[in-house]
DNA sequence: TGTACATCAGTGAACGCGCGTTCACTGATGTAC
DNA sequence: TGTACATCAGTGAACGCGCGTTCACTGATGTAC
């Protein structure tokens, strides 16, 4: 039952888009009453929670899926095939997209719930970096850290990896949604004409900034 | 007059974020009537595009601003004040960042009204690059252009700049924007400790991506 | 200088709408003896 | 096998709220003669 509120929810995300989202058109497409819902959802908000949840968990394992049949020695490759997972999850799921990555709903304030699946996708791309790391497939990094990482994440997280590569690979991370978004929120459109090349192209460059080399 | 409509507006999207902006909420803070709003303006929908198309304005203003300070034959630092300058009006603006950034506001259609002024903050880049060409401040972009930026953009907006370099621009570009966004919605906040420090060491990267030499 | 008229900013009531949430309730299903 | 009771999913009316937009209107200001 929980399992066919989220699903309905969803179909309305993608109508309305998350601060339109209503718990009464969502019990109306169910066919229940709306106080019937709440033996189910707390609260609208904690319904806004579910679906972010779920969407950190769709994403992650859409990602994990695409990522895994990749080589595991082919370094580049399943760092471009994250990427590619992202993108491609994004454009599938545009509004569930912008609810966790886009402007923050108002009125609603996340809860920690939803830290622990943020994680679980940028986790794909720092096993990449460790197992680059292990098989000597990240080049020197040149320069100093930037020393604006959080320790813990640089001690748990990103364990064995150089800092300087760290910095350079949220860098490369937060440019992924920074492409992403800007796609899919309409700012390419008068000076991008190929999605697709200008996404795997621009890939290239960010690997390369991280510096995992060529040979794999 | 339509200037106090669009100010208290703006002090309405700060508190409430673009989805919950009212005509009757400004009417009130104003202290005129719901329907005399009508007179100033067609609709919500037109409040809207006028805060976009003000925001765009104001963040150009203070980029070129900033920008202009700047020594011409600086290529770097024009480039890096630029960013920042963006970035400084994003913390300060945070919800009007959002509306012209951000998602989607649900059931709003940007019309083209709003394509030129957002061109504007783009054109301080584009500048830069022009004149980093021009002064052979740009080093040799390696491999081949992506071909899939505009044609109009190249011959227009970056007229004489080499495709490979426009290629890499646009992902820099992509790339400030998506730094800004995730720090702006708290998807840093576990990985990185001090926002300044991070994003001017980014640009660091993004600046030697583009190939602005260190001579300037 | 004084009168008739047009302009126009702003009013206030009303329209129909949807929302989140609470509350006392019904009525079927399952359990205990 | 049959009865008494507890559980619990779902109902339906109501609460108080805010919204965008329309419409006939008032009343002050400015203009023309």
């Amino acid at each position: 039952m929980m399992e066919e509120i989220l699903d309905v929810a969803l179909g309305q995300l993608a109508l309305t888009g998350a601060p339109g989202l209503s718990l009464r058109a969502v019990a109306r497409e169910i066919g229940l009453a709306p106080s019937a819902l709440y033996r189910y959802v707390d609260s609208r908000d904690a319904l806004l929670t579910a679906l972010i949840v779920r969407g950190y968990d769709d994403l992650a394992s859409g990602v994990e899926a695409r990522e895994s049949v990749v080589a595991r020695d082919d370094l580049r490759g399943r760092f471009l095939e994250t990427a590619r997972a992202i993108r491609g999850w994004a454009r599938a799921h545009p509004h569930h997209y912008a609810l966790l990555y886009g402007s923050p709903v108002p009125g609603y304030a996340a809860p920690p719930d939803t830290i622990a699946p943020a994680t679980r996708v940028a986790a794909v791309m720092a096993r990449v970096l460790h197992d680059a790391t292990a098989s000597g497939h990240l080049g020197e990094a040149g320069g100093e850290p930037s020393g604006a990482v959080e320790g813990e994440a640089l001690a748990d997280f990103f364990a064995g990896v150089d800092p300087r590569t760290v910095d350079r690979a949220i860098l490369a991370w937060a440019s992924i949604y920074g492409l992403v978004s800007f796609e899919l929120f309409g700012h390419l459109v008068s000076s991008v004409s190929n999605g697709d090349l200008f996404f795997d192209a621009s890939l290239e460059h960010l690997i390369d900034l991280v510096g995992i080399d060529r040979r794999g």
